[in-house]
DNA sequence: GGTGGACGATAACATATGTTATTAAGTCAG
DNA sequence: CTGACTTAATAACATATGTTATCGTCCACC
């Protein structure tokens, strides 16, 4: 959620290195909790080999906000900066290899960071991404049917509804396992006369 | 959008006023656009007196995206920050006074904040909190009905439904003018027998 | 080889929300 | 004052989505 810059901006990755020391390797089995809600956020999660989610507990009934995957990195952003406790929960959905960055550690890269040239770009850069990633989230609940937001990932993000039980599919676009069956069923069936 | 830290880091107040001569005043009417949509963001807007809104268009249709009031700044962050088009467009709701910073000056002043003590903490800690604010909102669609969502409004932020227009208030929760017209009757039905 | 659980499809019905049209009140320029 | 315009409420109907229940398939586990 913070710096998968990696592949964005490689001539950090020398910094990433740096780190790695301090970045312990785990290999966990499917819907193991990482994070648990209500506690304080303590580690940068980077995802090196499967599948994850974010989300969270409403009156019994999970919602998900957010996959991850291969090199992408995890964090209840909002707990992490400011040691509060998080509102989400991090799990897997299939086994994975990850990699824990304590945060004290984190903080220390990110210190060192500035120090770079045009580092402030960067930055702004990688907030930039993030913040269009969820204000783009908000805005596709404000226009399109659920119908639009699950063609919109079936065309953007088809690696999503491969890999990810459909349950969590519909929690994420907002509506229940029985709709979304509907509107599959419903694709479906425009594609047959072809 | 950015940094309307006024209030949140007092010992960053230096910054603001050291740049305040290339600020750029207006005395503006309701219903003036001050970014327009497509075009590339080239000022930070500061808003000193009224209230303003970002929207888009959406086939003739326009959705709200979000409000703001006095002491807020404003900017099509992705606009303003990856010199993009923007997608979407910001307008004055009620006759306003703001002040403009041209980017290069906004840019620049952040280059300089970057020399501050403990500065990382302070942009992680503003980031997080521009971030929380869109989660949040995400959140709130998959979580909560429109009348929920409304009640939310009327409990956290009831400025918004005080001073702005119902037909824009509507497009922000994402219903028709119609359904919020329904949801307030509703409302105010459940109060009469108390 | 069975058995229980997780996952997904479907049906029938209830509720929420959209669409279109009509009416009324408020505002503002002439 | 009057007419045009904006804003808001309401009704009638159409469509989308939720709820509950049932069924079938797949698969890990004993």
């Amino acid at each position: 959620m913070l710096f998968h810059f990696s592949n964005r901006f490689p001539q950090l990755n020398a910094f990433w290195d740096k780190y790695l020391p301090f970045q312990k390797r785990m290999d966990v089995p499917a819907k193991t909790i990482l994070l648990e809600e209500g506690k304080i956020s303590q580690n940068y999660i980077f995802i090196e080999k499967g599948c994850v989610r974010l989300f969270f507990n409403n009156n019994g009934e999970e919602k998900t906000v957010q996959f991850f995957f291969e090199n992408e990195g995890v964090t209840s952003f909002d707990s992490f900066v400011n040691n509060i406790p998080s509102q989400c929960a991090i799990e897997t959905i299939e086994p994975a290899v990850i990699y824990m960055l304590p945060k004290q550690y984190a903080i220390q890269m990110i210190e060192e960071l500035m120090l770079e040239r045009d580092f402030a770009q960067m930055m702004l850069q990688m907030f930039a991404l993030r913040q269009t990633h969820y204000v783009n989230e908000f805005i596709s609940f404000i226009r399109d049917t659920p119908e639009q937001r699950y063609q919109n990932l079936l065309k953007e993000r088809p690696h999503i509804v491969q890999r990810v039980p459909q349950h969590y599919i519909a929690s994420y676009l907002g509506v229940t396992t029985v709709h979304l069956s509907r509107i599959k069923s419903k694709i479906a069936k425009g594609k047959t006369h072809f």
